[in-house]
DNA sequence: CGTGATTCTGACCAATTGGTAAAACAATAC
DNA sequence: GTATTGTTTTACCAATTGGTCAGAATCACG
């Protein structure tokens, strides 16, 4: 009788623990991604994951406990995108190649972006101190940066928050509403993702294009 | 024993029945854009419309019904603003009226954005025909004008579905994630929708300029 | 008022769902 | 081997949830 199931704070022991719930927060990212925490049931992770209900349960402790392990996972690398901005580089090149990163994870990870979106839609109960805290502290940092690439005139001054905000809607439009781009795009585009990049290019591009540049200033 | 409530079909006759109805709905509203149709109860449904559960019931034969009329409702008036894209008005014009007007409906319909991104998250299953229809063959019907305009050289030439992706995106943006967008401004902005405006006009006010427009063609 | 249609409620039901208990089974240690 | 630890299953529970039904309350109307 052993009452000590593998805890969050250390890594899991036993190789099968690892593969295990691996399996389990792979098949989570499934169901909830799809159908947000109320809507998603146990029965389907296990299936989804190839064990049984009970099991699941010996891995995690409850079915908020799965969400919540997904969920601060996912905090940590999505913000990765936005930390690698870099005050010192071209501001140009920096923010298209911010947008291109956000845009690469929407491609790579539309589910992580829809468990996001999920969650955000509904009121954020479970990431609000994330938001406020992290993901407000990077992001007000960089947009303070960005609001001087303006200021210097690198760039067109724009609202730095607002900039921002355009590229996360952007980007995670074609993660959260992939089944309607895709459906509209029938007959015109297999795959939207390149001609996305194009498109998203040529806006933020002529966006920042310090005003009439070959003017000089 | 009556056995015959409120047909679809007809609207409703007594007064009694436009008034419940409508509180229902709107309770509805409320209910499954914040949580999606799988995740809301009939009971907080019949609690914020102030009536018993099994008095929804007597107006809607099922909760499948209540979501099925409020999808149906607002696909409608959803379409109303590309619907009025004139093809015979000045093309920067039309395109930037059309996003205030989205963004409009996004400052005053919230709820109804939230609905609508909880449906495709969850793969459209409901409205998939909608979009494919109705949907499709509206956004082709204007992504044709606005190619034009592309091509005659009234507006630089982009991708037309792209073009109505992007607004789609940024307009809605503000509704279906205002809790990330109100939580991040906090300390810079009350109210995020003038800067908004003022942004998005920017942003397409300069994608959508012809190149080097004073050099003429 | 009284009569019939409409609206509403309390009690109930069957199915679903998150979660538990305990024992069976598998792996590892000694 | 056998004891111990780790993993999985079977059987089950209590709460929730969508939905039903018979009758009570209310309304419309002559």
């Amino acid at each position: 009788m052993n009452d000590t199931p593998p805890k969050d704070t250390a890594p899991p022991r036993t190789r099968i623990q690892q593969k295990n719930r691996k399996a389990i927060l792979e098949a989570a990212l499934e169901v909830f991604s799809q159908y947000g925490f109320r809507g998603s049931r146990l029965d389907q992770i296990a299936q989804a994951s190839g064990l049984s209900k009970p099991n699941l349960l010996y891995y995690f402790p409850s079915k908020e406990a799965i969400h919540s392990e997904l969920l601060t996972c996912l905090m940590d690398t999505w913000l990765d995108p936005l930390r690698a901005l870099d005050p010192g580089g071209d501001p140009r090149e920096e923010i298209l190649a911010y947008m291109r990163r956000k845009l690469e994870m929407s491609r790579d990870y539309p589910r992580e972006s829809r468990l996001f979106a999920n969650e955000i839609l509904q009121g954020a109960p479970r990431i609000r101190e994330a938001i406020t805290g992290e993901l407000k502290a990077l992001v007000d940092e960089k947009a303070e940066v960005i609001r001087r690439w303006g200021e210097e005139g690198a760039i067109a001054p724009v609202n730095p928050h607002h900039l921002i905000f355009s590229i996360w809607a952007l980007t995670q439009h074609y993660a959260d509403f992939e089944v309607q781009v895709r459906l509209i795009l029938e007959g015109h585009e297999e795959d939207p993702y390149p001609e996305a990049e194009r498109y998203l290019e040529a806006l933020f591009s002529r966006l920042l294009a310090p005003e009439s540049a070959p003017a000089g200033a």
